[in-house]
DNA sequence: CGGCAGTACTG
DNA sequence: CAGTAC
DNA sequence: GCCG
């Protein structure tokens, strides 16, 4: 993009955001596009009830038996449901059919569901025998600490007119109360105006890591300063936006540790793009613009430009529960299930999981190492580990090669584990190597816990787990050995390089031409149909990183310019 | 509404 | 098989 | 979460 087309940009942009800031004056944090039901505030409210009322509290819902129809509903709202209901005495039914109907004390569903959805969703014929309450009822009663009527949050029996239910019912329509959120609907309805926001930055990629690639490939000799020094590790690009980007991160760790990794996934996606950003984002539009960045982001990202802060974000952190889990995921071994299923056992912190909690052995190194683990070493220590490893290796064999790969082989200051890659140019000599090395360097004390003993993953080994320098002020530093066949020495570099985002890129250019890349190979013509691959397609002799790169028809980038 | 990569180990 | 990690 |  030429100079003159960033002015006009930004004069397009600065233009769209005066008129934003004029529509909703008054008002500029709230942008209820999408969502009429004020979500973020009510499980706001959920979780503030959560912290202060201690476990001991009332058991209002003892008694009660409840089915949670989760359509609809954000998985972390059922979570803290499902939790709070336990915890005051009632009983969740986790399956429905119509034998339970009759023990029901009633059906959760989400504000905005309707009959004739939720009938079908249960299987049901008609409106069933027990009162289907919208889930504002259930925040309104863990807020109140008491049991609410049904009545305001009753789900209307009929809906529409196409309903299978019977037609007499739908007299009765009318009489059932709209609730507060459908009046809300109504009132924020007509404020959207989002429909002119398509100042869409150019043709770009959506991808955005792949975005250079593309670039160079298509006009090579163009603005090569652009993607490759800009985006040097010694060169870094500024951030204009670091306060947007360092709480959408924190969002994204949150969902993370939930079960929600697509979601996480998305904020990710849309962070890269922002931190790309060259200046500071200041319209709902622009940030709209940005690939990656849909509605929903683009509402938050405004918030924060125009507030500094993030409510739901802010409700997050004053969430025990969301914190805790937090926690817990960052324990090797353990994910979101695990950690949602030790928080429901009443663990809290690191000490609770060593002295109550049952763990796998990955766990109990990943709990016994909690701090050590999280912490990056300086990329200097890296290379102190690489050549522990490279002579270890070079004195079992002749002429082997141990390469350390992921973020030290990419440049970065710091490294939160180091990858090995080892192999031999001989194409033959790696097969004996595996084992010899691991227990050389476990005898000498080097390798102090296994993660994962050994993976074999085709013609590769892999070993997973924990090394310590030798010497004072030492910490136990995440090592992986992954031993492979020279024949398969350039996919495994570029692959254990990565980043896995730059790997995303590729993995996304190689669908587009039909070829698939993995750590073992690079392979062409394959064919797909739906979810099923018809051909695997045929491998392609890639000796080196350089060849990988070549039968993608992409000019090769070194290992620090894939950092995206 | 489905895809967002695909695979190997642990228990 | 589910859960986790690469 | 976003995108097609």
């Amino acid at each position: 993009m030429s100079a003159t087309e960033l002015n006009l940009f930004d004069k397009h942009f600065s233009m769209a955001s005066r008129k934003r800031i004029l529509e909703t004056k008054g008002n500029p944090i709230k942008r209820t596009k999408t969502e009429p039901s004020s979500d973020s505030v009510e499980s706001s409210k959920e979780c503030f009830a959560f912290n202060k009322v201690d476990s001991s509290e009332k058991k209002i819902f003892s008694n009660k038996y409840i089915y949670i129809l989760p359509a609809g509903i954000e998985k972390m709202r059922i979570n803290i449901f499902k939790n709070q209901i336990t915890k005051c005495g009632g009983t969740i039914y986790e399956q429905f059919d119509s034998t339970v109907l009759n023990t029901l004390s009633c059906i959760i569903v989400d504000d905005k569901m309707d009959t004739n959805r939720m009938c079908k969703l249960l299987h049901l014929e008609s409106y069933p025998n027990v009162p289907v309450v919208k889930s504002s009822w259930l925040s309104s009663c863990l807020r109140e600490k008491k049991i609410l009527p049904f009545e305001p949050y009753l789900l209307r029996q009929v809906e529409s007119h196409n309903v299978s239910t019977d037609n007499h019912l739908k007299s009765s329509t009318k009489a059932t109360s709209p609730g507060p959120s459908q009046l809300q609907t109504f009132l924020n309805k007509n404020k959207l105006s989002d429909s002119n926001s398509n100042y869409s930055s150019s043709d770009e990629e959506k991808e955005a890591g792949i975005k250079p690639v593309i670039e160079a490939l298509t006009n090579s000799k163009v603005k090569p300063e652009k993607w490759i020094c800009a985006q040097s590790s010694k060169n870094p690009k500024p951030n204009f936006n670091t306060n947007i980007t360092d709480m959408l991160e924190e969002m994204a760790k949150t969902y993370e540790s939930t079960n929600d990794k697509w979601r996480a996934f998305g904020y990710q996606k849309a962070i890269k793009a922002i931190r790309n950003y060259p200046k500071p984002i200041t319209s709902w539009e622009e940030a709209k613009s940005l690939p990656g960045v849909g509605g929903r982001l683009a509402d938050k990202i405004w918030e924060i430009a125009q507030s500094g802060e993030l409510r739901k974000l802010k409700e997050f952190e004053s969430c025990e529960m969301t914190q805790v889990l937090k926690l817990f995921t960052n324990v090797w071994g353990a994910g979101p299930q695990t950690a949602l299923a030790w928080y429901q056992q009443g663990l809290r912190t690191i000490d609770d999981l060593k002295q109550k909690a049952h763990l796998t052995s990955q766990q109990k190194v990943g709990v016994r190492l909690y701090d050590e683990l999280l912490d990056r070493m300086p990329r200097e220590e890296a290379g102190e580990i690489e050549k522990v490893v490279r002579e270890a290796a070079e004195s079992i064999q002749e002429g082997i090669i141990a390469q350390a790969c992921g973020s030290y082989r990419r440049g970065k200051a710091t490294c939160g584990d180091v990858d090995v890659l080892v192999t031999h140019p001989d194409g033959k000599s790696h097969k004996g190597i595996f084992v010899k090395l691991i227990t050389k360097l476990k005898e000498s004390g080097f390798l102090t816990d296994d993660l994962v003993s050994v993976e074999q993953t085709g013609n590769q080994k892999k070993y997973l787990g924990v090394c310590k320098l030798e010497g004072p002020n030492r910490k136990h530093r995440r090592l992986d050995i992954i031993v492979v066949p020279y024949s398969e020495y350039g996919c495994a570099l570029v692959y254990f390089t990565g980043s896995a985002h730059f790997n995303r890129s590729l993995r996304h250019l190689c669908k587009t031409q039909n070829m698939s890349l993995n750590e073992h190979a690079l392979k062409i013509g394959v064919v797909r149909k739906g979810a099923d691959k018809i051909y695997e397609g045929t491998i392609v002799q890639t000796p080196t990183e350089e060849s990988v790169f070549e039968a993608l028809k992409i000019p090769y980038r070194p290992p620090e310019e894939r950092d995206h």
